[in-house]
DNA sequence: ACAAAATGCTACAACGATTTAGCCTTGCCC
DNA sequence: GGGCAAGGCTAAATCGTTGTAGCATTTTGT
């Protein structure tokens, strides 16, 4: 039941805990210990298969080697991706991971805050709600390593790993245009985050940049919290109410799903009657018919760097504060059926 | 930087931390602490904002509120999904979740578990991987409630939630049988354990319950650790291989994708041509076209027994044993169009 | 009025590690 | 042989909390 402790190898070995302690973390030389005495501490920690009581170092020495990640939804295939991505890059420096779900609610992000807070974790890497800005601020003040992803606070000086979420919605629709939509519409999630207003805005520059006329009519803000049937609910009498409705871009992959079934619920042929780009790949997307063209985020990049800058700040002697490392990387448009105009009649 | 501590409420209130921690705990009144004192220590904490460190509560009292989770992969949407039921039923109990996947490779297991054990987690929830049952058999004696999950050993008697996967696989093979299917192939996992053991078998018990003679033939059992592009090719081959082929079993979620892949290049019509079941529910099952029948987990209610055996075992008085709970919960089957002869002509 | 019981609180050890400060030898130099 | 340095180790404090044992003081019972 009990565990070995450095006091039993202490006893075997009839030395001292603190010798003990100065061998197994490879100080011996330092601080003199014998060879003699080094080995046989050495052989008797193997033969009893010690291992160190984190909890204990973790009291003594602050550092529990544990990261705290919080998300939006572990259960969403892109989060629960990167978080694979994040265990095994943290597995690599010996970090453990705690998770948490915030469901983009602001008290729950702010309680995994806390407790994670108070489980000492030496890291976070954070999917930002609304407004915790003020608790990240506290945070980072307090000199808790930091990093942001998927969203970020442009007026936070913060760590963060984000896609070039501007990019992305431009290329798609770009894409859209030059198929030659061009009534194109685009069904979003109502949010200040930046990377929903990146997405909007990115749609919208490229509508201009081909001087394709832009009015609201076209935009669909959903709350986040709707369940899959009043997302169809949603979309679907939104497609209705656009006069000569050619295209539309979906700006996250649910709504991309809750899209594909409204299209289809509604009869209409996608990739022939109407042009469908989606966010975030998915295995829906490859192999639905038609395959749906979306915008893929380099999930295995962007957890690399997380994890990167992460041990770089934990690593970081004392309160130095470094310049915050702001990481855009680029999208890819995987250019599918859905939006190539398959040769099919149109509607209208 | 540091935080508060019961000794600077000690401070200000002008009692001893010992008080505090009796006030704080609820044992005011069983320690005779008085009103007066106690209000006073209880404001004090509020206005700090104290939160008790909980390395040093793990240390002191051996419980860390801390569960670990041990599933195949994080990535798939299975053990994403039913992590997330598990966060939030363990929130309610106030603990958090430590993951790891295994890739269902031993080893990783092994290394999970040992760092799992130094963390001193409190629980654990174990998608086990081949050999390791003399690991949780060791975890056990040691008093530390496990549940397994998914797959369990026979010889082991411990605590498990399961999925009927007999009933499953014996379901959706009599529905394919019954949906005048006559050559049915099954392609699974090279395993010996339970979950694997069981979908196979009952695949043959549906078919000599309905007379369909079997052979080996018929059966295709792939490593678990290959990559999707020679999931598929060695699918294919397989298919390709089996003469007057009817309709195919696919025993995990990510069998079926890459099946359905496979089947699409070999441009066969699923549903018509080849009667297709996969294993799991998936967006991409709902909605390809056709949309393909399933054999779908209750996630919900897996992940719900499996915290609650959990918590039940966490709040057992000492080294009580208790008889396991066992619990095996039953699949659906969702019929959808791949295995319902759409109507349209059949191969050969 | 005096012992016994109840009241209200605290000192201290412990959990298991790390780390600072320092103690005793032994060896060396002149 | 006296002083100094180096060598080889350890005592004890510490991290923040819990919990046992116990110390005063007041109240109660007879």
């Amino acid at each position: 039941m009990k565990g070995i402790s450095i006091k039993d190898i202490a006893k075997q070995a009839g030395v001292s805990p603190t010798t003990v302690s100065f061998v197994l973390n490879g100080k011996a030389k330092e601080k003199r210990i014998s060879e003699q005495v080094s080995k046989r501490i050495i052989k008797i920690a193997e033969r009893l298969k010690y291992k160190p009581n984190q909890l204990a170092r973790g009291l003594r020495t602050g550092k529990t080697k544990t990261i705290g990640l919080i998300v939006e939804d572990i259960a969403n295939n892109f989060f629960a991706t990167l978080a694979k991505v994040v265990e095994d890059e943290a597995d690599k420096h010996h970090y453990k991971v705690l998770y948490g779900s915030t469901e983009d609610n602001t008290e729950k992000a702010k309680g995994l805050l806390e407790v994670l807070k108070y489980r000492q974790v030496d890291g976070y890497i954070i999917t930002p709600t609304k407004n915790l800005d003020k608790e990240i601020e506290l945070l980072r003040e307090a000199g808790k390593p930091i990093v942001l992803m998927d969203r970020y606070f442009p007026h936070i000086n913060s760590h963060y790993v984000v896609l070039d979420n501007f990019k992305g919605a431009y290329d798609a629709t770009a894409h859209l245009v030059n198929q030659g939509y061009k009534k194109i519409a685009i069904v979003t999630i109502a949010s200040d985050q930046t990377q929903m207003k990146d997405r909007m805005n990115g749609f919208m520059a490229a509508l201009k940049d081909h001087k394709i006329p832009f009015n609201k009519s076209l935009v669909k803000r959903l709350p986040f919290d709707l369940d899959r049937a009043h997302f169809i609910q949603e979309i679907k009498s939104f497609l209705l109410s656009v006069k000569d409705l050619d295209a539309v871009f979906f700006a996250t992959n649910y709504l991309g799903i809750s899209g594909i079934e409204s299209i289809r619920s509604l009869q209409w042929e996608i990739g022939k009657e109407i042009g469908v780009v989606g966010f975030d790949d998915h295995d829906l997307f490859r192999l639905h018919s038609p395959s749906i063209t979306c915008v893929s985020q380099p999930l295995q990049a962007i957890g690399e760097n997380i994890v990167e800058i992460l041990m770089k700040e934990l690593n970081r002697p004392g309160a130095a504060e470094t310049p915050p490392t702001q990481i855009v990387l680029a999208p890819e448009l995987i250019v599918r059926d859905s939006s190539t105009r398959g040769g099919g009649t149109q509607r209208g």
